[in-house]
DNA sequence: GTGATATATTCGCCTTAGCGAATGTGAGGC
DNA sequence: GCCTCACATTCGCTAAGGCGAATATATCAC
């Protein structure tokens, strides 16, 4: 860890993660990049709210963004300290314990893996890495 | 982790860190149970503020106190759920190696195990378990 | 009982941040 | 150019939460 680094947010770090809402998108980044279309349907909440807690989230150093056409994909970002990044491991691993995350994950799986993909979707990029 | 236990507090959990005053309390209690008198002498934070974060800490299940005549304890409670106590664990990790919270230690261990407590602290309840 | 000490709580005040609704912006398609 | 789609931002509004100052409570000494 270089010199003032990770020094004074520390507890914006945790601010961005005090949110139930954030930690869902968290939690569905978790396999890798995610098309913003496919979180408003995944987690039946409104675009704006959405678009709200991914800027939050990008503001806070936890996610990033990548533009490709029409559409906007978000993906975690690994923290550059090493402790910092074991803290966020760990929350992730929580993450992946949790009752409503697991479902949302599986929604997710199976909307983008569906053989026709709902109408809101078509045309939408599925998300990359997806492990079950 | 049995049924519902800590599904419903996970960002209930990162709200009480997402504080300065309370990760820097949270990091006096590394060492053991701390009297509420040192913690507003270390941090130079005036006493109601402390009494409210505290108070914050004991209701997100974080800290828990015992009363022991005039004075209050407060310690670090260690989290039901496995996983949650792992996040916790590299937490109190990671407040080991900001730098603001070792300057807090030191001065900790400076007061306590100084020949003579300074005039606001005469009589205090020292606290147990401080390595250095 | 009174008084002193240690801690907790309440009271305004201000900032942060959550929300839905509406509006703005940027990239294609034509 | 205009239109649409995907996403971002702004606008009021409300609730949560941080603060200092003042006040309340609890325990002990007397």
């Amino acid at each position: 860890m270089a010199k003032g680094e990770s020094e004074v947010v520390m507890e914006q770090f945790f601010r961005a993660l005090a949110d139930r809402t954030r930690l869902r998108l968290l939690n569905l980044m978790g396999g890798g990049e995610v098309c913003v279309c496919f979180f408003v349907e995944v987690l039946s909440v409104s675009q704006p709210k959405i678009s709200r807690h991914l800027a939050y989230l990008r503001r806070a150093g936890v996610v990033a963004s990548r533009r490709e056409g029409k559409w906007m994909h978000y993906r975690v970002v690994e923290p550059a300290g090493e402790t910092k990044a074991r803290v966020f491991g760990e929350v992730r691993a929580w993450l992946r314990e949790e009752r409503e995350m697991q479902r949302d994950r599986e929604r997710l799986v199976k909307m983008c893996c569906a053989p026709r993909l709902p109408v809101q979707l078509q045309g939408a990029p599925r998300p990359a890495g997806l492990k079950g």
